[in-house]
DNA sequence: AATGAATGAGGGTTCATTCAT
DNA sequence: CATGAATGAACCCTCATTCAT
């Protein structure tokens, strides 16, 4: 008896193990090539599993990206309550907060692309069709939600650290909604710099350009 | 109803310049899809052409993308150039030259996404492969040049319009470069805001929110 | 362990057999149509596979009639040297000699037609364009070589007989050089008989008749 | 009226003058590059015609390729009986005619081959389906049995020098079919000598040499 | 459980042929 | 008559997914 609950136990560890396996050596490819570029070849590849393997773990690709993205999003979103709820002064708490995004950012590289292009995209990958019909059994309906969720509370706490620092005179009485705005639009931003090769800074400058320029603005006073 | 309208638009172009239209036709669809998953179909079906047709005016995907890219960028670089010669104050430029630029990446839909986004997909449309090494007889050798000059003429400008504005005393004296960058990353980050419908700003809320905090900051002083 | 490896054994077969069974059914299929007229389609559909499991064996149609071209010469190589060995006169190894080629045309039906009259389609798939330039990065670059001098060895060994049966007075005292390419040119005009279905002689009958007027000439002295 | 007359006789001339110009533009591109690789493009450039005006003067590629194979074929016929009523001995004939046949070949290479490929892909061009029954409205169902005709004439000429050849004493009392199959696959197999680019005689050196193994052999009496 | 083998459904591209002026 | 424009049908090839062991 205990030998069989073991053996399940076992079974359960290692199934756990090689899910998180693959998912991570499908975000390698993902980043690299991009959703489309990315082949379930290179990812059984990089697992170093066979193709067939994949899809005893993951119904599809679109489910493995899924998981991904979903998996991020909730570190990503745990991290930064985190740095919501230390005891630090707002400034302090808003520079944690650039550098965690950025360093997500850069990390989720082909993700994060993902997230902000065009909504049809990502509903495609959500097994959505343009006309707003589900396309055959789709396996994961709900999933946009959650996702939504998860994005719009990562903004909640950009505004709330906004929101202290007004509070706590470290910061001008401006709108938190559009501050909260200005600040992920530079993030985002400052990310997704283009093709040419120059001009790239690492996270930390770019965190105290950031820093630097949404302070204290370029006028001359 | 749409398919009425849209022949009779091409019967309008009837011995004018179908390139156009085709053009027309793939930028919506890139623009829906991206690079990858636009398929010579989905555009053969936009511009309501046989996918045959497609071939008399291009000769690859490759091809009218770059061409797209490349029209575009020299339109809104001969824009700016304008802006930039009027006879203004420094703030007065930097708002219209923003504006420019917000209208510029709302009309090109979220096109102009690839080209901040999937640098994978760039490259390999400019015949150059991963590892860095050139593939093959590359028919647009030079493309890349003259994209890379495009993209670096427009920060120049971004950069001069700072530039005087220092020297006139109207801006504090900021890092020029470190202040270009944060101004176009701003433009970015406003416009790639995400699959997430609200915070929708029009094209002039957005300029004035980008100025406001552009130019003061957050800082309490 | 022994199972284990005899099922590798055993994979290895198949692989094997499929890989011989697919350039078999390639074969016919070229044989018939040439290999322009030849689809990867009919390929598949005389092989019983589906078009795409030939990319799993073969990376290109042109990989395809490579491999049965080198395949076919070094086995028909194989033999002529044999027969050159043997403990023969020079009449009797030139008559088996002719009817290894004449039986081995047969066997690999018209498909040796290729070789023989479509140049551009062999240089096109040796990766030569036709101005002279080698096209890109040619997977088999070295591969003209080994064809050239497959075929050179199989008329050196015609030109070997010829000199050995002059040595030993069988033959005149005839150019060597002109006396193996008119021994060449009877056995290919002899195969590539034309379209007219009349006039098909047997392999024996064909040797036996190249050899008479070979040997004798027509001139009554 | 005369008016008229002159019209049409200039307007049946023009057209009589494009078709043959076509013909031969066609020729040549045949020549290059075989059938399959031949394409419509190339023919009308080299015809210095749009594409579309060709099919006013035929009906297809295939009716392209088969006048030019019948009326080369007459023509060669032609020649070969003016040479067969010449008043030389069988010798001479014998020379003349090699010489003929070669330089037809030479100059027709690529209908030529065409000709001794698989009877399928001539078939093919026939508009006959490999089950033997015609592809939808075939446009030229008794021509194969024009061109077996030529083709058969030929061969009879070949037959009848060799003949009188035998009736004058000049050649030995061969047996005729024979040798006449013996002359003609002499001559194919001098023309298809690959695609090794050595080895290669002119049509003058080629008839001496036919010339002097078929009439002598190479047996040491 | 794990996987090599197999494939259906497309992808971009080409080309002989027809249409419309 | 001549032609530029348009296209359907096919071609070679790829890849996410399923099958069979």
């Amino acid at each position: 008896m205990k030998n069989t609950y073991q053996r399940e136990e076992r079974e359960r560890h290692r199934r756990a193990d090689n899910t998180a396996f693959i998912l991570q050596a499908a975000e390698n490819v993902f980043a690299q090539w991009g959703y489309s570029l990315a082949t379930m070849d290179a990812i059984a590849a990089e697992a170093q599993f066979s193709k067939a393997t994949l899809y005893r773990y993951f119904h599809s690709k679109k489910e493995i990206f899924l998981k991904i993205i979903l998996n991020s999003l909730a570190t990503a979103h745990r991290r930064a309550v985190e740095i919501y709820e230390k005891p630090l002064k707002a400034e302090d708490k808003m520079r944690e907060y650039i550098q965690l995004i950025m360093s997500y950012y850069k990390q989720k590289e082909s993700f994060i692309k993902i997230i902000f292009m065009e909504k049809q995209v990502l509903m495609k990958i959500f097994n959505i069709d343009l006309k707003g019909f589900p396309i055959k059994s789709a396996k994961h309906p709900e999933i946009p939600a959650e996702f939504k969720t998860k994005m719009e509370n990562m903004s909640k706490i950009t505004n709330a650290i906004i929101r202290d620092g007004i509070k706590s005179g470290e910061f001008r009485n401006v709108n938190v909604q559009h501050a909260g705005f200005v600040l992920g639009a530079l993030i985002r931003g400052f990310h997704f710099s283009g093709p040419l090769p120059e001009k790239q800074f690492t996270v930390n400058d770019s965190v105290e350009i950031i820093l630097k320029f949404f302070f204290n603005g370029i006028r001359n006073k």
